[in-house]
DNA sequence: TTAAACCTTCCAATAATTGGAAGGTCAAGT
DNA sequence: ACTTGACCTTCCAATTATTGGAAGGTTTAA
């Protein structure tokens, strides 16, 4: 199997499975005799399970974890849910910061009749100090490489 | 007004001020004798404007366009909400899609007794081809240069 | 005069992904 | 046998917004 039926049969782009390998999630390819990259069946499954991961918004670094949980015979169950939990923690404190935004952003939108004159509550706010105190309020200092990812994959298999 | 004070005043690091002004979103700062950026209440207010759009989530292209609406006397407040209502839009849309992502790992969650065994409903599901359905219906394809901010602003100003 | 606290530019890294160039390989059709 | 197209390879660069650091110049206060 090349790269490109792995990533039909994965999901996953061939530029992307190369990634992972040279950032070592996966293992290094078995090559053909001209250098081609080969999977099996097992490789696949690999793939498929990095897939799943992503599209449930892990980052690498954690399917880096869960796929070392993954393949250990003896893992404890109660790891992967600790994993598994504070990823879902943080996911859901994205969820409430976008949701106040949201909120505000509506509010501004709600009050502003968008018609052609140039009178708007919309940019008013956002170049007022006092007008903008929700901003400082809804909007948490937040750090930028959180482990959320900023949005799950696109199922990309080209079903030729 | 120097960078640091600028920053200070505004609530964005001097870091990206000058990246602001590289890439053009604001203009090029007036310079001392000897090379150092100047501010004045002007372009305090720009960049309390900014901080405040990107506190609500506004990408820097999308603040771009609201800057040039902003500073023109006769805009149409019609085209500034149309703005904000794309934008809101595309909050919403993220917001759904982590909110599916949620659940489906809050269930899986549910499900994982998380002791020492190695039983663990989480990984099955991960690596179970049939038993994931879920997660490629609720995971819609998304682009990854989404004009929606990961996360918002720190409003990091050091009250000294 | 010297030290601290500024400022400058430039270069690199972050996370995940895509794009493209330049070139090698394989399979099919002529 | 030869060409064509669809593969594959590596490497380098861009994306977004932000931070970090190095190497060096400036200002201010002691």
């Amino acid at each position: 199997m090349n790269i490109g039926q792995a990533s039909r049969a994965s999901g996953i782009s061939a530029k992307m499975i190369r990634y992972y390998e040279a950032i070592g999630l996966i293992p290094k390819a078995t090559r053909s005799y001209s250098g081609y990259r080969h999977y099996d069946e097992r490789d696949i499954h690999v793939l498929l399970f990095i897939n799943r991961a992503r599209a449930a918004g892990f980052s690498i670094a954690h399917i880096k974890k869960l796929l070392l949980l993954w393949q250990d015979r003896r893992r404890p169950a109660r790891k992967v849910k600790q994993l598994a939990t504070s990823h879902l923690k943080e996911l859901r404190e994205k969820i409430s910061e976008l949701q106040s935004i949201a909120e505000t952003l509506s509010q501004l939108i709600a009050h502003c009749r968008g018609d052609d004159r140039p009178d708007c509550p919309i940019l008013d706010t956002l170049s007022d100090k006092d007008a903008t105190q929700e901003f400082a309020e809804t909007s948490k200092p937040n750090r930028l490489h959180s482990s959320v990812r900023q949005s799950s994959s696109k199922q990309c298999v080209k079903t030729k």
